[in-house]
DNA sequence: CTTAATTTCGTGTGCGTACACAAAATTGAA
DNA sequence: TTCAATTTTGTGTACGCACACGAAATTAAG
């Protein structure tokens, strides 16, 4: 392994000068600076991370702005898990990560937190920009100070991040349409559960069921796809009921697709109204929607893998605080399907 | 965060003195050890495991003993990359990788290869041992010299491995079971075909084939499971003529599982019989296998996350030569269901 | 050609640790 | 008590790099 030293004795000058040419400071002529160089080249040195973070008593900083998770099985404890893991093993190299929290459900708490975190100054930052608006009018704090953010679990279109880390929605949509396609009989019919409340990020979902919708119009399977909307899931009589109601209406009705991590609720109801014979598949193996996936009454779920977001984050922005590598604008997290039978070995 | 200084100064002893109590090295009194130790405890520090790679020139030499892939699509290509990109994670830290390849039909080049690898003393070995015998019978070279060793791939049973990092076979074979019974109507048969030429790795299969045949032991759907035997792949033509044979004698036969990564055989068959109903599903998201996931002639496939299984091989054991830190013996990855719709974002 | 201004380059120190070597303190034997 | 043997502790240097400072070389001005 070569050292700026050995690079410095044949190109017959002082580490001093490497070092100036390595890091593109002023104070090497043009010659040089240019002999140096090919010399690098040549010699295919490359820094040694290692020292060169131990000498420069430089500090990193990543923010992170993520949902307040309720509980320690919520969705959004992974990521943070992910981000913890990352950091154990780049903390030594001088890195530091500040968590800024919010609530998913209101606007407000995530602008503050926001203004917050971009109040900080940190060297960059990790965002899951659930709420769209509220992102787009808050960007320009991160970019007026040139903080470089990548954005996990929803993709967003028209703005600068480093990068996106998350699923394809539309194909994870796309996924539970082929899922149900080979659970469902022929000429039957799946219903899409909406939740309007206690749901935020429309953009995945809406793209989910694009997706999911997408996939019947081509199937040779006539499997007819129908829709309603829930309004609240803080009663789960209504939702008992409003079930019922559609069900025995259209008793051809042989699967639930819910496009966001709420299945659990419907699997509730589904329990209570004793209509285990209907297949469920929703999305993100939290520790409630396994549950029901491990008593059968779910049939599949497809995870987003929410703690690679966290981790590949961090990794991400470390690689580009360190290297500058840049990294590609959309980097897409496998569409995990998670049945009873895989679960415990994700 | 703080140094070894800061604890010298805090123990009024040097800096010297607590080196030597950190490595449990020789030279101190029991009384000061005591003092410092506590002192170490209470300002809860931790070396900075950069500062001290750069100081020890230690370097670790971690050997691969991997098949030689035929191609750079071949399945072993994955662990190959995967080791690499952990290696250029921790090369900096004074870490190399030494690999030595084998021919996966041929026992005695993995005798010679494993010979050779632990001839050069690496610090530790990365091995795929699908040759049981042959391993049991050289794996008291490494133990002799106490180079510590993890298996990827290929579950043993009765050797000291540090761990093992791969696929739990006996439940990817009960998934494939899981999604032929998804796919198959009721009353039909799936077709093992199990191809004893050209296929090592016996153990994997075998268990494949008990955790297939155990899912349908308790499964609702009647569906049966027979198997023949193919005894070579080198020639198509008696492939074809075996399958036609058995399919027109078995009409009721509605799918086929193989339980390598040999599926594209059957496909390329199935092709030629012009028997695109039949369901295929397989292993392994080699190139081969996804170019017929991807026409539809293969239903599914179920991934070993082979690229993983060189990454976190090579992550485990840096981490446990750096320190010392003790890898849990399994290491499951996950069973990874693999469709045409989600081939494309693994 | 001189001298100052400016550019270009070399030297030295420190980051936190490992390890060799030197120094001091302790112990033991006479 | 004395002095050597032994144990215990302190000091110095190196790892590869970043960066400040000062020295040398070049250029410009007179």
């Amino acid at each position: 392994m070569k050292s700026i030293k050995d690079i410095a004795i044949i190109a017959k000058v002082s580490p001093g000068t490497v070092d100036r040419v390595l890091h593109n400071r002023p104070g090497v002529s043009k010659k040089t600076k240019e002999r140096v160089l090919k010399i690098i080249e040549e010699s295919n040195y490359t820094v040694n991370t290692v020292a060169s973070i131990l000498a420069s008593k430089k500090t990193y900083t990543i923010a992170t702005l993520l949902p307040t998770s309720k509980n320690e099985f919520d969705f959004w404890e992974a990521p943070k898990l992910g981000a913890q893991k990352a950091l154990n093993e780049i903390k030594n190299l001088g890195f530091r990560i500040e968590s800024f929290e919010f609530n998913q459900f209101d606007p407000d708490s995530y602008c503050k937190a926001f203004k917050k975190m971009a109040n900080t100054n940190p060297s960059a930052a990790l965002i899951a920009p659930i709420l769209n608006k509220e992102t787009q009018e808050h960007i320009h704090l991160l970019e007026d100070k040139n903080i470089p953010y990548v954005f996990i679990n929803t993709e967003t279109e028209g703005l600068n991040n480093l990068s996106f880390i998350g699923q394809k929605s539309f194909q994870g949509g796309f996924v539970a349409g082929k899922l149900f396609n080979w659970v469902l009989p022929e000429n039957s019919e799946v219903l899409i559960v909406e939740i309007r409340k206690n749901v935020v990020n429309y953009t995945s979902i809406n793209q989910r069921l694009k997706g999911f919708k997408d996939f019947f119009k081509n199937s040779e399977k006539s499997i007819s796809v129908k829709k309603i909307a829930i309004n609240t899931l803080d009663n789960l009589q209504i939702l008992n009921k409003e079930l019922k109601n559609y069900l025995d209406q259209n008793p051809n009705t042989k699967g639930i697709f819910v496009p966001s991590s709420k299945i659990s609720f419907i699997a509730k109801s589904i329990i209570e109204l004793n209509r285990k014979d209907i297949e469920l598949g929703g999305f993100d193996n939290t520790l409630e929607n396994v549950a029901f996936l491990k008593n059968e009454t779910v049939d599949f779920l497809i995870s987003q893998r929410p703690m690679e977001q966290g981790y590949d984050g961090v990794k991400l922005l470390f690689n580009y605080l360190i290297d500058k590598k840049q990294p590609k604008k959309n980097h897409y997290l496998p569409i995990e399907i998670v049945l009873k039978e895989n679960v415990d070995f994700l």
